[in-house]
DNA sequence: CTGAAAGCGCTAACAT
DNA sequence: ATGTTAGCGCTTTCAG
């Protein structure tokens, strides 16, 4: 009852495991007689004959998997999961849509070993929340000429795709709404990249002290207890979610930068994006495997708030 | 520049190609002289050796690869995408943690292809949501053998293991919660599994008109506008989140089939589960795949509400 | 029009 | 103690 192979069906038929192969995988410039396509298509259904796409990938090289990488973090909260564990579902979707197959896997923040792509030989990566510092001293030993495309990091590489979220707009769209004149403050996730958590608290025009770059959910608390006359701005819907715990909605303004504006408090200020970030990376991904000619020109795509 | 095989490393050394392979995977049995250990060793991640997995599967017959597969739905709501992203999010982290390599890949409601098992020649599955019909007349033609666990399904089939939730006891307990003589409604999330929906609805002890099976967020607010004396009993975090715009969190009760509590809004009831869905999965296919003599009798896996 | 054969990178039984 | 060899299942060039 074990799988039946190439060879198993060429028996069947009394022809060579080229032909079926041929026949299979309707090789063009192959002219073989119709009676005898027909014949190896009934067989090779009637055992359920199903590839084995390791073999395949062996001599094309090429896998068709498509891994997506997430950087973990020490004690990582829930809304942080949970924004990535949004984003992972949103592009499984749109790659499984494309007939790739997708691997996703957590990188251990102390030693984030990429072995996985030169092992299972993807065909494109999606690196998330990458520290500028480990990305170089590893870059140099992973396989140059796989497709990448670095998330949620500001990394100074000319080699790799950033796909980001313009945050410069997002906090300035926010500032707007809950009005540039009243007291507010800042409440934003941890991150690996430095870079970009350093942007994020200069654009947001804030002084350290009223910024909160949580790391565990009580601190929270303890946060906003002393700041009940501020305006709060979270960037993170689920960041939100937890934030209105302790705040009043209408206190609150949730940069929406996990696209699941239906999960902010009702009463809640919301900016949200023009563009999926997860389509936009996709896209982009799509194109850099076809090597389409037709690739931004800056390695740094932003996906704009609105 | 290409990645080097066992082939380079051979010539490199000036062995042969399966001492190279002895030394690298420390096969036990083979006695090789340090002196040749050390110089391939050396040799190896001096060229930066990183073995092609697809090969060594095609030999012994394991992947190292575990697919989560989910039957989608034709409209999917945004708290369903989440539920299952968040039980994506849990299963991975633990199958990495134990050396596997994940595949997620989503299932066209229309036509789940299950071929994905087969071609990629996965050593464990897990299955979730599926329709008890698409099963039978799939399960036939699918590689029997392996470790096949299926989420959030009732199926009466006695070969595979079946992990859910137990709604029937949670249920009790927010009926307990909100107060047994309280007029009460339910709010569920639609999904393919028709049995699942029916129990969860005999359970409940409701009428048919008191339960929203939702599958677009508007029939929401529609559906508790007419019930603002009612209790509001949720099943699941997100779904929770998103009722509250239309409820007040204290007529609130929510199931946290999800595991993250924390989303819940402060005020609103909360039915938690003494086990972790994704953990108790996962550690199931562990036995599975290991051939442990201690699984469990009862093909029916019922995690249990506290 | 069809098939033999080489080879993708690796493992493991079998010789030496 | 190390090497030879036969595959794992598949694609593809090149003869027939």
């Amino acid at each position: 009852m074990k799988k039946p192979t190439l060879k198993d069906i060429a028996k069947a038929a009394g022809v060579s495991i080229a032909t079926v192969s041929y026949v299979l995988n309707k090789t063009p410039n192959q002219t073989i007689p119709a009676e005898t396509v027909c014949r190896i298509q009934d067989i090779a259904n009637q055992l359920g004959y199903i590839p084995n796409l390791a073999a395949r990938s062996l001599v094309k090289q090429k896998t068709g998997l498509i891994g997506i990488l997430i950087n973990r973090l020490e004690h990582e909260s829930l809304s942080r999961q949970l924004t990535y564990a949004s984003l992972v579902n949103q592009m499984e979707q749109e790659l499984t849509g494309q007939g790739y197959h997708v691997i996703v896997s957590s990188l251990d923040p102390a030693a984030p070993k990429l072995d996985i792509i030169a092992e299972r030989k993807l065909d494109g990566v999606f690196l998330i929340d990458v520290k500028q510092m480990s990305f170089h001293t590893i870059s140099s030993r992973f396989p140059s000429g796989v497709p990448l495309i670095v998330i949620d990091s500001l990394i100074d590489d000319p080699l790799f795709y950033k796909v980001n979220a313009d945050l410069e707009g997002a906090l300035r769209e926010a500032a707007a709404q809950v009005g540039e004149e009243v007291a507010r403050c800042l409440v934003m996730e941890a991150c690996n990249n430095v870079e970009l958590g350093r942007s994020i608290r200069r654009h947001s025009g804030l002084q350290d002290r009223d910024i909160l770059v949580m790391q565990q959910e009580r601190e929270l608390e303890l946060f906003l207890r002393s700041r009940k006359q501020h305006k709060v701005i979270v960037i993170g819907e689920f960041l939100g979610a937890v934030t209105a715990k302790y705040a009043a909605a209408s206190d609150l303004c949730v940069i929406a930068v996990a696209d699941c504006p239906q999960i902010v408090p009702a009463g809640a200020g919301l900016v949200s994006f023009a563009q999926n970030k997860a389509s936009v990376a996709c896209r982009l991904m799509f194109q850099l495997m076809e090597q389409s000619a037709e690739l931004p020109e800056d390695k740094y795509v932003w996906v704009h708030a609105e």
